[in-house]
DNA sequence: ATTATGACGGAAG
DNA sequence: GCTTCCGCCATAA
């Protein structure tokens, strides 16, 4: 868990990354689903930057029009993401991590 | 132990 | 682009 949470943070402004992109880089392949439990268990005081996972579709997960749906959507163009009815283009937005700096940050 | 339920993913029609 | 279906896995009932 502290593993996505750290891979999570790592995100950088302006982009996103897919449920099952995290769950790899966090050397646990085939389990975005725990992912998506690990954000949602993360603890307010963290500031962990949620909002900036989708899934592997460039898709919001929330169920439309819900609230965090519109808040993640929010917080999102905040930071220059743009999000058209849900969507979002990866080609443009999708963080392409460094392999140099993930190898010298991860712990494991 | 069995079933249901997700902030998922990928293939198929 | 849809939608459906199935595999996946932790949790809760």
């Amino acid at each position: 868990m502290e593993k996505i949470w750290l891979i999570v943070s790592m995100i950088p402004e302006g982009c996103v990354s897919s449920y099952g992109k995290v769950a790899d880089l966090a050397g646990l392949p085939g389990r975005a689903r725990y992912v998506s439990k690990a954000l949602k268990s993360a603890p307010q005081e963290m500031n962990l930057p949620w909002f900036r996972v989708i899934n592997s579709q460039g898709r919001l997960s929330f169920k439309e029009n819900s609230q965090p749906y519109q808040i993640q959507t929010e917080l999102l163009r905040l930071e220059g993401v743009e999000v058209n009815r849900g969507k979002i283009r990866l080609k443009e937005f999708e963080w392409k991590p460094d392999i140099a700096t993930l190898v010298l940050q991860l712990p494991f």
